[in-house]
DNA sequence: CAATAAATTTAGACTTGTCTAAAAATATAC
DNA sequence: GTATATTTTTAGACAAGTCTAAATTTATTG
């Protein structure tokens, strides 16, 4: 079944909000999230329940059928693999590429996305350590870390983001906090959680607990 | 100004028509190409009209204007741009590019469009061997002959084709008559006009004036 | 050049996805 | 546990793009 733009982004949208597709959405969240409003996603939903890809009883909230999640997964596979086309290949900078990934993961070619992979060498992870799903739809199973999560005098390498506004990616490249760099936590603050830093062995750097909280090791 | 989809395959579709822009289209070739009604292209055209990227006068067909042209042009470059990415990088056969290009000619980003010519070594024709326009909208000035006019004994390499159709580029692919091959002419059939090809001076081939007049050389 | 044929445009309707405003259902608070 | 606030849905309207059928314009032809 071919989706139309609007139904794939719909369907995206709520597997983001439900974490992967578990919990139920609230029809406001989803408005929300796709700045639009609150009568317009009633109306989606109903025609996406319609075609089975959502479980929707009014006023309770949406879940993603199988189906749903299926395509949903696939959709978040292109997204995830243009990003890593365009960082490593096109040499975009990691806080550019949302909107123009955004674009393109509505591109339906099933062969398109395939080969990409492959061309890519089927990463696993995009530029925000976000992972990717492979062909059929599994995700590798791997245990980032928080860094207000990590004990003091322990190591860890940058594996990803939890926020990916652009401000916080820009703050992160300013402060050289990029995917692959090895860190170890010196110290955490009692009264504010901000934590200080080791990165690359080398240079000692404080950040605050919400940055901390946002940014992802293995 | 940000077009539409279905804009820009308007006018994507008269410049192609209208060979690149001169003469005028008729609304029955728009309808025909775009596979809809001549209602709907009436309806177009008084759109694009009203945002000056064509000249309209009803029932005297369409020009576009130096706004439109430059639109239309950028479109085709991207296209192009794109299918030599499929065919370069992801290796796909330059007859399965055509339907996926059409989709990713539509992302719009200038930055993207650029850095893709880059990376792909700033191509001056396609797969095809159409003309791809640089950033400026400017082709590059060559000189394509069809087979069916060259001279006997003259030699060429094939460099395009004017036809598009999967069923001859695959009978193309067949026969070997690819980018690049060196051909030569030994013979032309008065009456049916078929030509007698060497190719890569071993293989003999003859071929009908319809597949001649479309394959172009160098 | 009148009559027919072909091409084009208009009129009115339909679909998708959106909106505002009002009604209904659910949640919260005293 | 009734009143208020919040969330969600319904009702009706709108814009983009399309369609069919009818009307109009242009082209063709005897």
């Amino acid at each position: 079944m071919i989706l139309s733009l609007t139904e794939e982004n719909y369907l995206k949208s709520i597997f983001h909000l439900s974490d992967n597709g578990q919990t139920a959405v609230n029809t406001n969240h989803i408005a929300n999230q796709l700045n639009t409003r609150a009568s317009s996603v009633t109306d989606m939903l109903k025609k996406l329940a319609d075609k089975s890809l959502i479980n929707y009883q009014p006023y309770q909230g949406v879940t993603l059928t199988a189906e749903g999640r299926k395509k949903a997964i696939s959709i978040v596979r292109r997204h995830r693999l243009w990003e890593v086309f365009l960082v490593d290949k096109l040499h975009f900078g990691w806080d550019e590429v949302h909107d123009i990934a955004e674009q393109l993961e509505h591109v339906q070619s099933d062969a398109l996305t395939d080969r990409l992979a492959d061309f890519l060498g089927n990463p696993v992870a995009d530029p925000h350590g976000d992972l990717i799903p492979d062909k059929n739809g599994e995700f590798e199973q791997t245990k980032f870390i928080p860094v207000d999560q990590m004990s003091t005098g322990h190591t860890g390498i940058i594996s990803g983001v939890s926020e990916h506004s652009v401000s916080f990616l820009q703050y992160l490249q300013k402060h050289d906090l990029v995917l692959g760099k090895h860190i170890a936590l010196l110290e955490t603050t009692g009264f504010d959680g901000s934590v200080t830093l080791l990165i690359n062995q080398s240079k000692e750097l404080t950040i605050s607990k919400e940055a901390a909280k946002n940014i992802l090791v293995l």
